[in-house]
DNA sequence: ATAATAGTTGACTAATTAGTAAACATTGAT
DNA sequence: ATCAATGTTTACTAATTAGTCAACTATTAT
C-alpha cells in the first residue's frame, strides 16, 4: 500500500546516463534529480548520498550485463567463438553508443572504476568485483579452450588478466579517441595473446586452426 | 625585471599530483591555491582556469615523460628488450608511487582522458596527443623488431596499437585494484601479442628465440 | 470512508565554489 | 633613488552545491 512511484529507476538511470556521458565528478544532484524529473526531497527520500546511488544504479544495470554475458559466454558454442563474439559486441554496441549519444563511451565500470577509486570506497569495491566477474567469462571460456585442445593455456586466470586489460584497454583508447575502428578487430589481439593461428581465407573471413606456444 | 616567483611551477605541481591521487573534477581551485601555498588572485594572475592549468602542468610533465622515453627506447637495445625494458619501468615505476602516496597511480594521460573525454576539449586534445607519442615508440620499436627479423609483423601500427590498448589496460587495472601485481610480467602479454616465444630458461630469465605467426 | 503507508514538494540553510578588483610588495634596469 | 614590470594579497560577489524538514498528496487494505 502506499503511493506508487518510479522515480527510484528515473532516479538510477539518469545517474548512469550523466555519469557515462559525462563523469561522476562533475556530475551534481541537482542535475540528476532535473534529468530525472524528480525532486531533491524525494532523491533523499530513497538515497542518503550520490555514491549510493550510483552504486544502486550500477548495481541494477549489471544485472542485465550479466544476463547479455550469459549469452555471449554460452557454453554452447566454441570457446575461441565466445571470445570472439565478446569482441565482436564490444564493437557493436560501442557503435550504437556512438550513434545514440554521438560520442563512444566505452566501459561504464572501467571509466567510474578509475575515477573514483581513490576516493569513493563503496563504489570502488562495486567496480572491483564487477570487473572480476566479467573477468572469469573470459577465464572459464580460455580454460575450456585449453580443455579441448585448441589452444594450450594451462593458465587460464593469467591469460584472462592478459585479454581483459587488452580489452578494456580498448574500449579505453576508443573513448578517449571517440573512435571506434580499434574495436573492430579485437578478437585478433585476444586470438595472439592466446596464440592463436588465424589464416585468413577471404578478405572478411578466417579459419582458425591450431594454436602455438 | 619585476617580481620573481615559482608559484607557477608549484600550481603545476599540485595540479598533477591532486588529479592523480584524486580526480580532475573533484579537485577545486581552492585546493590547488591551498597545496601549492598560493593565493587564489596569483591562480589567476596565471592561468585563465582549472582547464588551462593542468593543460600546462601536463605538457610540463611531459617533456620529462618523453626523455625518459628516450632511454627505455634507446635504438641501442635490441627491439624487443626496449619493450621488455618499458613493461619492467611500469612495474617498477607503479611501485614507487604506491610507496609514495600508499596507492597505484596508474597512467596520468588515460586516467585524466578517460574521465574528460566528453567535457573538456582541450585536456582532451592534449591527452589524445600524448598518448599517440607514447604509442610511436613502440611502434618504432615494433618496426624494429620486424626489420631485424626477430618477429613477423609487417603491420606495426596495427601492432603497436594493440600493445598499447593492453599496456594501458594493466596500468588502469592496477590504479583500479590498487594493486601492481599484475604489473610484473607484464611483458609476456606484449610478447604474446607480437608472437614471440619465451623459452624460460631458470626460474628469473628466458631466452627468446623466434617468432611464430 | 478512513487510516496507515509510501512518496512528493517547495522553501529553507549553510557551505563551498569560481571569479574579480584594487591596493600592495618586490625586483632589476636606469 | 626611482620607476616600470612582475607578482601577491585581501576582501569581496554571485552562483552553485549538498542536505533538511514539515506540510502535502496519492494509494490501498480494512
Amino acid at each position: 500500500m502506499g503511493r506508487v512511484s518510479d522515480a527510484k529507476e528515473r532516479l538510477m538511470e539518469s545517474v548512469l546516463e550523466l555519469i557515462w556521458t559525462g563523469s561522476y565528478g562533475t556530475t551534481t544532484i541537482d542535475q540528476i534529480c532535473e534529468k530525472a524529473g524528480v525532486k531533491k526531497g524525494s532523491f533523499y527520500y530513497f538515497f542518503e548520498s550520490k555514491a549510493h546511488l550510483a552504486a544502486a544504479a550500477f548495481d541494477s544495470a549489471w544485472e542485465v550485463g550479466r544476463v547479455k554475458l550469459d549469452g555471449i559466454f554460452s557454453a554452447s558454442l566454441p570457446p575461441l567463438e565466445r571470445l570472439r563474439k565478446y569482441c565482436d559486441f564490444a564493437f557493436q554496441f560501442q557503435n550504437e553508443i556512438k550513434l545514440r549519444y554521438g560520442r563512444v563511451l566505452g566501459c561504464p565500470q572501467v571509466s567510474l572504476g578509475c575515477e573514483v577509486c581513490t576516493q569513493e570506497d563503496i563504489l570502488q569495491q562495486k567496480v572491483k568485483k564487477m570487473l572480476d566477474c566479467k573477468r572469469k567469462y573470459i577465464e572459464s571460456a580460455v580454460r575450456d579452450a585449453h580443455a579441448s585442445g585448441v589452444i594450450d593455456a594451462p593458465d587460464a586466470e593469467a591469460k584472462s588478466k592478459m585479454i581483459m586489460a587488452y580489452y578494456e584497454g580498448l574500449l579505453t583508447q576508443a573513448r578517449i579517441q571517440n573512435d571506434v575502428e580499434g574495436l573492430r578487430d579485437a578478437y585478433l589481439g585476444v586470438y595472439a595473446i592466446l596464440g592463436v593461428r588465424v589464416y585468413p581465407v577471404s578478405a572478411s573471413k578466417e579459419m582458425v586452426t591450431e594454436s602455438v606456444n
